[in-house]
RNA sequence: GCGCCUGUAGCUCAGCGGAUCAGAGCAUCGGACUUCGGAUCCGAGGGUCGGGGGUUCGAAUCCCUCCGGGCGCGCCA
């Protein structure tokens, strides 16, 4: 790859520069390889120069003039270095790297720019894992694309990624408790028994609609489980099959297959909770106190202690937790978390938890995404489960469509608040950065379509160097900054970048379209370099699209 | 009160391991050869990057502080 080659020149003028006692013997600061602001500055652009100036005790300029009387730049396939600014070194390629991407594209296809720098390393992947007590709605769904989709990167680049979610539904969760006792109320009400309907219940009408599907299907068998904890358990589990159905089903409709629906209930089934906690105790990770059992987390970057098995003797979160993080770590080499906002303040005791199992923190990564804020008519939508106000997010894809509605959970920054506002995603369906990429796309099919119908036929390889016009160098430049830019944004975890890279191909492309023309007879050698071009975009601009999950139209 | 995220053009947001980063889309206004799809392209206006201080030759980017917004701080998950 041409970066690696500027790379290695770079380094190894500098290790000459050292040599001749022109610069001191220092640390090789990480430099950035970049384009440069305009295109007649040269094709890539180092600050090398700048970066290590103050180290190195030297004036960049100096420095960097130094540098490139040590390269052969001719060599390496520049030419010319020259250096510029306040000491950026500006490389300029011969044009053939620019179609020498473009001919790696059209060979490698929908796998152009992937790579197996991953070498096989099981990623565990959880995401969006909202508790099973109603509906999916917009506010869990973010974490859907990106976890999707930044599984989607790294399979690309050869990691073996498992994407899982993960049902809490362990006989211990209050939440599902308290679903279960809103429901069991529910249940009663209907069929005109005493009920008492919890404080701080679940509201929502569809509790009533489980609370009919049993009488319907049950009768009133149900009245004979108690109005405690455990009758309210068994009553979650009731519909439980159901919600973890529907969520399936949404999730679906998102286009999001899991690889495993992992459930809760299973860890306390094979007794992995009771274990990790006799573990836990037995290595000194916890220990008793008040009658409960504390885990060390304090000791490992939390704030304090935490409990781990209530007075009662019923295990917190915390433990089925924990079980399960060693469950992972038995079969994978990196676990990646993404969690909703409201779950920041449990990181420092989930990496605390994990560490006291005897985990190496470097395998674990959490990323929180901010919240989703529902706008309707403007104004902010509450959305709460417990309250019944919900907007599914089944209404929202099947409104907006899949594709839209993938996008523009993608565009935002995963540490930024998302604005969903229901009235403009609708209204601006039509106008969704998603269909300026797809129609990229179309397109491009339709024009290979037209070639077919007016007979055009290329033999032979394209001459690729034909290709020079400003536009076309700008449409192949992207193309080749691709592999580099897919690593770059699988490495920060940022799937959104993946957004504004297909933005930027559609319009390079956009752009090529307007000033040259594809199809010519009286230029037949000419139509068939902008053939193989324009077929490496729509390579490319379909490889992204499935990265990110979204249909690559032929028509629109 | 403490912690995390955030404040960039009228709106929604990129850029945030410093320089060649003041950007995109939308909105507004004005244009586009009658052959490949106008869901496109070209152009214009518009921001002292929340305020203030600091580090630096150089800060939207790093540090401190203040202000505004969001979310967390349970033997809930």
């Amino acid at each position: 790859m041409i970066r690696q080659r500027l790379t290695a020149l770079l380094r190894s003028a500098l290790d000459q520069a050292q040599r001749d006692g022109i610069v001191d013997p220092c640390v090789t600061p990480e430099s950035d390889l970049s384009p440069p602001p305009r295109p007649d500055m040269g094709d890539f652009s180092s600050n090398l120069a700048l970066v290590m100036a103050r180290e190195a005790g030297m004036n960049p300029r100096a420095l960097a003039e130094a540098l490139v009387e040590r390269m052969d730049g001719a060599a390496h396939g520049c030419t010319r270095i020259e250096v510029a600014g306040p000491g950026f070194i500006n490389f300029h390629l011969e044009p053939g790297w620019l179609h020498q991407a473009v001919a790696d594209c059209l060979a490698h296809g929908m796998g152009y720019g992937h790579g197996s720098e991953g070498q096989g390393c099981r990623v565990h992947l959880e995401f969006v894992s909202a508790n099973p007590v109603g509906p999916i709605h917009i506010g869990n769904a973010r974490g859907g694309p990106y976890g999707d989709v930044l599984g989607n990167m790294l399979a690309a680049l050869g990691y073996r990624v498992h994407k899982e979610y993960y049902v809490n539904d362990g006989p211990h969760n209050t939440q599902a408790i308290l679903f279960g006792k809103s429901l069991q109320a529910r249940y009663r009400e209907l069929l005109g028994a005493p009920f008492s309907f919890p404080e701080n219940g679940y509201l929502g009408d569809y509790v009533t609609d489980f609370a009919r599907q049993l009488v319907a299907r049950d009768g009133d068998k149900h009245l004979a489980l108690p109005e405690d904890d455990e009758g309210a358990y068994a009553f979650f589990r009731l519909v439980e099959q159901d919600i973890v159905a529907e969520a399936r089903r949404v999730m679906s409709l998102f286009g999001i297959e899991y690889d495993n629906w992992f459930h809760e209930a299973d860890l306390y089934g094979a007794g992995a909770v009771d274990q990790e906690v006799q573990r836990l105790l037995a290595t000194g990770a916890a220990y008793t106190r008040d009658g409960a059992v504390w885990l060390r987390t304090g000791e490992h970057g939390d704030e304090e202690d935490r409990v781990l098995v209530r007075s009662d003797g019923r295990p917190t979160y915390i433990a089925s937790d924990a079980a399960y993080a060693l469950l992972k770590y038995r079969n994978f080499d990196l676990a990646i978390y993404v969690l909703g906002p409201d779950h920041a303040g449990y990181v420092p005791r989930l990496r605390a938890a994990i560490e006291a199992g005897g985990v190496d923190l470097s395998k674990v990564e959490v990323v929180v995404h901010q919240t989703v804020r529902l706008l309707r008519d403007g104004k902010p939508v509450r959305l709460s489960k417990r309250r019944g106000e919900i907007i599914g997010l089944d209404e929202v894809v099947e409104e907006v469509g899949r594709d839209a509605a993938r996008f523009f959970f993608l565009m935002r920054s995963i540490d930024s608040h998302l604005d969903f506002d229901l009235d403009l995603a609708k209204r601006q369906s039509d106008e969704n950065p998603v269909y300026y990429v797809q129609y990229a796309h179309a397109r491009i099919c339709s024009i290979i379509r037209t070639a077919e119908e007016r007979g055009f036929a290329f033999a032979g390889e394209p001459d690729l160097r034909l290709l020079n016009t400003p536009a076309e160098r700008a449409l192949m430049r992207v193309i080749a900054d691709y592999p580099h830019e897919l690593r770059a944004a699988t490495a920060a975890r940022a799937p959104h970048r993946l957004t504004t890279l297909a933005r930027d191909l559609a319009t390079a492309f956009h752009q090529f379209y307007a000033s040259c023309r594809v199809l010519d007879h009286d230029a037949m050698a000419l139509s068939h370099a902008r053939m193989a071009l324009v077929t490496a975009t729509r390579n490319l601009l379909a490889a992204e699209l499935a990265i990110m999950g979204l249909s690559a139209p032929e028509r629109m």
